[in-house]
DNA sequence: CAAATTTTTGACCGATTGGACAAACGTTAG
DNA sequence: CTAACGTTTGTCCAATCGGTCAAAAATTTG
């Protein structure tokens, strides 16, 4: 549990936010036990003691990260409705999971290095908000499936799937890169990878008959 | 460039292969940075000093250790047949990689946590053997396409979606246990996850007409 | 402006870690 | 059997890292 009200002065507030942000970056680029207190400090601007004053350990930074991430995480999620066309939901889901890669690729990351090595400090949430979110979700999908709407599939895979295939770009960004060769040019990789899967998750590969 | 040849006895043929194994372990729980050598000795079963007697340094582990992940790794895709029934083919694909994350998680986790890290230390196979073997497996692919016998999609990116779908179940296994609760027996989840891929590749989620 | 409080820093500490080394111990071939 | 070579280990070291502390500097409050 929580200590009663933190009570904050306007500097901390000011101050732990720096360091949050560059906490994200640095814990994203590599994991929890390749980054250095140092390192954040010196990303954030100011010194190792002085870091220490706004969080007592390395670890207290790192849980807070993680924490702020999952809302943002969870929101394309959240958003899936059970009113409006099932189709039109699970194509607006995609995109905005997709997006998320695009615009908040250290959160993907730092999220990926957690989950890779056991969510040692995330377990619970998993089991708890994350698992009711999901279950919450999957009725609704079989909600979908029962109407007719949409073909008759696992929710629950069908949502790993989705999380897997928009985050790959995010977290596989370097083999992404290698592989398809320098980005000529703007949203190109972005259109075409939303382009694929919209296809995919609609109709398959399947010729048209 | 690899020296001549490096000419092993016996006993270090059999205590390689021993650390090897280890490190696999230990570096696919702990990422590099994480991994320290008294945890690969220990796993090894043998004394430090002994354990840098083989290995010079902590990274020529590590970068053997990827070296010989990924010839089982690309397996798989190599398969990919030209001649046979394009559905069959990338059907089989898919179950193999799939199999793959069953069995060998940890060389999974270990490549994943390379490709988050910006893959430092594998970057020049990327660009070279993995891109040949992927831009060859296009072309197939672009040929099934141009026969007409699956729909039009941008091979690339269909084979990331397969790449990711897969290697999810081995690496988010933590995400995906908790949202699913306890394995209820033998085979259940893999097999779920096979036929949910299956459908999702071949047909995607319209309903049927 | 002055006292009280908050913020910042330099110096320091103990623990861990990657790695070196020489001496002891085994193995093998002549 | 023994000399040569391969293997193993205890000990040690320098660097790094997380974290402490007291004192200086800045800010807020009355």
């Amino acid at each position: 549990m929580e200590a009663e009200a933190p009570r904050r002065t306007r500097i901390q507030n000011e101050k732990r936010e720096i360091i949050l942000e560059a906490a994200l970056e640095v814990f994203s680029n590599h994991g929890f036990r390749g980054a250095t207190i140092d390192q954040i400090a010196d990303a954030a601007g100011m010194s190792k003691p002085n870091l220490l004053y706004y969080f007592r350990r390395k670890e207290d930074i790192h849980l807070t990260v993680l924490q702020r991430l999952l809302d943002t995480w969870l929101a394309p999620l959240r958003e899936l409705d059970d009113i409006g066309d099932p189709i039109t939901e699970i194509r607006g889901y995609i995109r905005r999971k997709l997006e998320m890669a695009r615009d908040f690729p250290r959160e993907s990351r730092l999220f990926a290095n957690e989950m890779l090595q056991g969510a040692p400090r995330m377990t619970p949430i998993l089991e708890g908000e994350l698992k009711r979110l999901v279950d919450e979700k999957a009725e609704v999908i079989k909600g979908w499936i029962r109407a007719g709407k949409i073909a008759k599939v696992d929710p629950f895979h069908l949502i790993f799937s989705i999380w897997a295939t928009t985050q790959h770009y995010a977290d596989f960004d370097v083999q992404v890169r290698a592989v398809l060769g320098p980005d000529r040019g703007g949203e190109g990789r972005f259109e075409d990878a939303a382009r694929f899967l919209e296809q995919l998750y609609i109709d398959g590969l399947s010729p048209k008959r």
